[in-house]
DNA sequence: ACAACACATCGATGATTGTCAATATGTAGG
DNA sequence: CCTACATATTGACAATCATCGATGTGTTGT
């Protein structure tokens, strides 16, 4: 019950930072999705690789032995992070390489300011 | 551990170490517990609703009605963010306070960069 | 064509999570 | 003490997730 709002409480549209104004369901659920992609240290640490990479892409066959998992599990959260938009793959030959979405991880770092 | 052919068959590493900037397992293990907190549209309007109020903190009891969830599940995902440290909370009479602890959204953010 | 390789997908399983009804805890007033 | 209220906790359940072995798909070199 709210009752103590001292504002007139005016929505404003809002795409913008968290903090300058109320997001809506929709922001939230794609913003939640995002995040959800962040929410495993196997992912956090293979954007950190790929990101780090000084040719600003990295091979599939790098990414395992650093994370410690399979294969298959490598690939399972790589396709994660492709779907969340957080990073992309190109096919090069029998190698797949990977890059960060640098526009999409700075959409998610403005959603925190 | 993965090879490349030049040509003639010569095969040489994928790219460079990928070791030198690469993030820590504990680093990620934090990281990715942050993000897990915002891994929930609730909680990313949680937090939302409590860093737009005027008055820089919110009851709990308007952080109900705009999630659409019963006040358990309202109660859970607060105390998520809380153990999180994203949140703070203070009791006040019969009314639970609740504000962003800026310093760590602060740092979820720089952690993108 | 064939074998070796790189990666993705499938299938199964144990663990975690979101949800709410019911209940407990704590606070203020009569 | 008793009642009303605000919030947290518990318990249970379905849904989602992380993981890996097995297998499929596609590519390269022989």
């Amino acid at each position: 019950m709210a009752k103590k709002t001292l504002s007139a409480g005016v929505r404003v549209p809002c795409c913008e930072p968290l903090r300058s104004c109320e997001i809506d369901d929709s922001d939230a659920v794609s913003l939640a999705a995002s995040f959800a992609a962040l929410a495993d240290p196997a992912r956090v640490k293979l954007l950190s690789l790929i990101s780090t990479s000084p040719t600003g892409e990295a091979c599939a066959c790098d990414l395992i032995e650093p994370t410690g998992k399979s294969q298959p599990t490598v690939s399972h959260h790589l396709k994660v992070l492709v779907e969340a938009g957080l990073i992309e793959r190109e096919k090069r030959g029998i190698w797949m390489w990977y890059r960060t979405n640098q526009t999409r991880v700075d959409a998610l770092r403005t959603a925190l300011s």
